[in-house]
DNA sequence: CCCAAAATCATCCGAAGGTATGACGACAAT
DNA sequence: ATTGTCGTCATACCTTCGGATGATTTTGGG
């Protein structure tokens, strides 16, 4: 609990702060770099201010919408090219029941609605549903949908 | 300026480009002042340079992730046949951000990433979503997840 | 200027999901 | 007979979700 200890309402103010930190900086030193060069318009500072932002802004965001694209998805074993559906399975030791379980997981139902159905325990859905989740390398129901709709495990 | 939900997102930019260009502006006044007295560090241009790279960075990956397409390109058409069927979002009365965060509790994302991917806190996130579930009439996320889909609001 | 919609954030609380561990029976392979 | 896998179930514990509610701020329109 103490590990996350979120103040959250300093988010926004955090995020400000930053900003005008990290503006300055750069500001203070890319004007360093150029007084000493070409920059004879003391006058005109605000001006050439004004440019350097502008530039930063352009290169910045291109960086961070590149970066964006390339870290889409996080794919952890697919090595080859192309693997279909029980060549995965089995290299993920996915057993039949297990595999039965996403699909249903993947049609939005509950752990309870998928015990009902399957006409076993909850708790049995849950160690189902546990152990394909460490096999398929998700956290949540969701992502092990995701997952294993990327996978083609599933349609 | 496609289907782009374009009302708000271009002047919260703006905003934040004219902050960064203000500070800028306040800085290089006060740098003005200062600079005179601490900055000595001519011959370690470099490092300073190095500085900036980092910073830069930091920058630049947040602006992409905050502005992800609020104010990119407009290039939509060529990436893909995904019509995101507005007929049925506004039928449904949901809003651009309830849409978004459908999108990314599809990618498997839990509210506390799409939070820090979104910069909101985890109880806006948990706002948005309870109001878009029920608009969907989905109890789960997966439900909302498998609507969404067969309503076309997400690829 | 005031209003409405949208977005933001918060707190409480119960429900659902997920982890860890252990156990038991069925069944196939060795 | 021993081993291993699979399916089943349970208990305990923690995390995440989701609902309900209220508040504030931003933004766009009349």
């Amino acid at each position: 609990m103490a590990s996350t200890a979120k103040p959250r309402g300093t988010r926004r103010a955090l995020r400000d702060i930053l900003l005008f930190g990290v503006c300055g900086g750069i500001l203070i030193t890319v004007l360093k770099l150029t007084e000493y060069r070409f920059l004879v318009v003391e006058h005109s500072v605000e001006i050439y201010g004004g440019l350097v932002a502008a530039l930063f802004s352009a290169l910045g965001i291109w960086l961070g919408l590149t970066l964006t694209r390339k870290k889409a998805e996080p794919s952890l074993p697919p090595t080859g090219p192309f693997t279909p559906n029980e060549r995965r399975i089995s290299e993920l030791g996915i057993t039949p029941r297990e595999l039965e379980i996403l699909g249903l997981i993947a049609a939005g139902l509950s752990n309870r609605e998928i015990a009902d159905h399957l006409f076993v325990s909850e708790n049995t859905v849950k160690t189902h549903s546990s152990r394909l989740f460490d096999k398929l390398g998700a956290r949540r129901r969701t992502q092990a949908v995701q997952l294993g709709k990327q996978a083609h495990l599933i349609p």
